[in-house]
DNA sequence: TCTTATGTTAGAATCATTCTAATATGGTAA
DNA sequence: TTACCATATTAGAATGATTCTAACATAAGA
């Protein structure tokens, strides 16, 4: 808590308590869960919590690095928090998303998995889009 | 087209006027376009098109293996043909999706983009929904 | 403690995608 | 070749995740 308070302001963040509590709930869980799971799991212990400050939060938080956003479910995103990175398996019948921990690894890690699908995506700005200067 | 009908009667896909479109369309150019963005491609030639049968014929077509979805925007799905496997560069300004062929020859194709982020996604059916006989 | 730039909130708005129910048609069998 | 019917197509409504709006609240520097 404490160590997350310093860690937001460090960032520049301005460390509410709706802020802390999402960056503590995806540090504790190792979980990937949605804005939606997230607002859920929170609202008990921050009951005036709004769905549209859990997106917020979201975004400030992925931008100040402290967690990721993970487009693996198209019907909706999930967060991670930003541990070293590693892969990630998607159930597509639970939707449920597994570390797969060390890129060597993982065989071991897929184990039992139905695995049917791989994909690697590369993200920034293009080429085109570095030149025109439209960098941001 | 004769080659696409036939392609499609032998997966037992209905070879309809809009599914060929669709896929002589992702075949001939090496675009990587949403449903939205299909749809306006293939209205002129094809005033009758419904953006629904589109989003129907993405369907069966992934089904059947021909075109595979690309999930890298979470705002929209993009679909490709499905060339044997490779990795994807997108944008986050003009949000353009480019082909990095050959696993091996990534910077090359990655050269004057600014990569800021990647990652690889394996997506399946987890241990307990196999063993829960969810299979499907 | 005061101040204020910034954050939170509920609800409305947006927009991609899916659903619905009526109409049309590809492809098999006669 | 024609007729039939299971399956496709279509427009528009419905859904659901996400973003926006405008009023109110608060973290944190002075």
């Amino acid at each position: 808590m404490v160590m997350t308070v310093e860690t937001l302001r460090r960032k520049k963040v301005k460390a509410t308590p709706q802020r802390i509590a999402v960056v503590e709930l995806l540090k504790a869980e190792r979980i990937h869960p949605s804005a939606e799971e997230i607002y859920r799991l929170l609202k008990p212990a921050c009951p005036s919590l709004s769905l549209a400050t859990v997106y917020n939060t979201l975004e400030v938080l992925v931008e100040a690095g402290e967690i990721r956003r993970l487009t693996i479910d198209a019907k909706r995103t999930n967060y991670e928090y930003a541990r070293p990175p590693h892969d990630h398996f998607w159930c597509r019948l639970c939707g449920r998303i597994f570390d797969v921990p060390g890129r060597m690894k993982r065989p071991d890690f897929l184990t039992g998995h139905k695995v049917e699908q791989s994909s690697r995506y590369y993200k920034g700005i293009c080429r085109d889009c570095v030149k025109q200067n439209k960098n941001k």
